[in-house]
DNA sequence: CGCAGGGTTGATAGCCTTCAAGGTCTGTGG
DNA sequence: CCACAGACCTTGAAGGCTATCAACCCTGCG
């Protein structure tokens, strides 16, 4: 939204559009916009390499050394968080012109995972912070970044403590519409399983399935099974807005 | 004028002159530690100004305009997100060294709380941002500070979607004794009611005062009620230490 | 056609919440 | 000194929400 420019074409793979980094950016300037201004790291593109990864491969492993960071061109990405027992936490579900790794610290905290098919563009994490040693604007930029991802941990950590399963459910599917790229309508297609929402939002599988069948019956979402996975429709997004908050009984 | 003349109030570990964001920060440099460096914000508190607050009062409120953030002198703060419901969720509590408000963008996200009575220093936001485009040592600190901010949100995160109601206690107080000055042996003195860490860990109080009653009787933990509130003692980290990460059934 | 993987639905159990009552300590005033 | 109110904490009993266990459906594929 905030980066009009990257908006315009759905599938912005053509080489010289350079996208913003995040989908929802409250604001690029880091304070005080004042109309469209060029993205400080408009010039990070140069140094990138394209990077294709396959569905369920790794990006990269919580641990491991972090030397890249990394911008989604096309596809979906989890980030994982595991627990020796075997319980998994997806702590967000990253789109295409979402950052990962720009907040590393020595070595990744989460794990990467592809969910689709995905294409990065991957940058030497020693040259992003060269480049923002250099450049105030972007230092500021990448603060302003963290600081985002900062506000939806916390907002997901409301959804974790406080919210039930329909509401849970609710937020979530209201979320992705407004993030993917054809939420500008009805339908969602979600590329995830339903394992991986459960692990999302802190349910099991079958209560996600369970969720789901019921909003269906209400009639506040459709569902199909399209060629590339099951498809969601919002129905009755004022109904959906009202679950997602408050929804007591 | 130097770091130290901060913490000299408080007694904190030594050196670790601003743990991280919210809690500890593994490396204050942001890459390549070589032995202890003078931390970049140390000119810092040259612009402070000391503000008392009382118990239970708030110190900023969310939505409210970010003009200020602050570091803590003593005393403990809560952050605090509501539902228009009436549901709370406490996202963190902070401890003397530790920031807030600097991760804000135009207005605050969170509400802060003083959990007991609070000394703070507070610091203009403009004129931080302002240290931090003209010195890049101190940009790059605030996003190591971000960056650690975001690895407890996500740990958070875990315990909320995935652990029992034994095992967020016993993380609980494991990381509060660890954070705590006092933290090196057994007692810990938990500032904050039995509301505060239910709304934090996502309970009710009464399961929170069942699971400590239980640990109690188990002789994992003792509690006693002293001057200044109830103290919680650990006799038995290792077993909270297995209590808090494997403990399903 | 059989198989495998993901999704859906059902029955039961368990964890935690809810509702309710009792307990303990502090401070205040007679 | 004691009574009393109030806040906070603790304990008990019942119920609800979600997990668990299990079966079945559906689609795609060899």
């Amino acid at each position: 939204m905030s980066a009009s420019s990257l908006t315009t074409g759905t599938n912005h793979h053509a080489g010289a559009a350079f996208p913003g980094l995040m989908v929802r950016d409250p604001d690029p300037t880091g304070s005080a916009a004042c109309g469209p201004v060029a993205d400080p790291l408009a010039t990070l593109p140069a140094h990138a390499m394209a990077v294709n990864i396959e569905k369920e491969q790794t990006i990269y492993a919580e641990g491991s050394p972090a030397e890249f960071c990394y911008r989604i061109v096309c596809g979906c990405v989890r980030m994982v968080k595991l627990m020796e027992d075997g319980r998994r936490q997806v702590l967000e579900f990253l789109l295409p012109g979402d950052l990962l790794g720009f907040d590393a610290l020595g070595t990744y905290d989460l794990s990467a995972e592809a969910v689709s098919p995905v294409v990065l563009h991957r940058y030497r994490r020693s040259v992003v912070e060269h480049l923002a040693d250099g450049d105030p604007a972007i230092a500021r930029r990448l603060r302003v970044l963290s600081a985002a991802g900062l506000r939806s941990a916390w907002e997901r950590m409301m959804l974790l403590g406080r919210k039930t399963a329909v509401e849970r459910i609710a937020s979530f599917l209201l979320e992705m519409t407004a993030r993917m790229p054809s939420g500008g309508r009805g339908g969602v297609l979600l590329p995830m399983g339903r394992l991986d929402i459960a692990d999302h939002l802190g349910l099991t599988m079958e209560t996600v399935c369970r969720v789901l069948s019921s909003l269906r019956q209400e009639g506040t979402i459709g569902m199909d099974r399209s060629v590339n996975g099951p498809q969601v429709t919002i129905r009755d997004p004022a109904g959906l807005q009202a679950l997602a908050c408050a929804a007591r009984h």
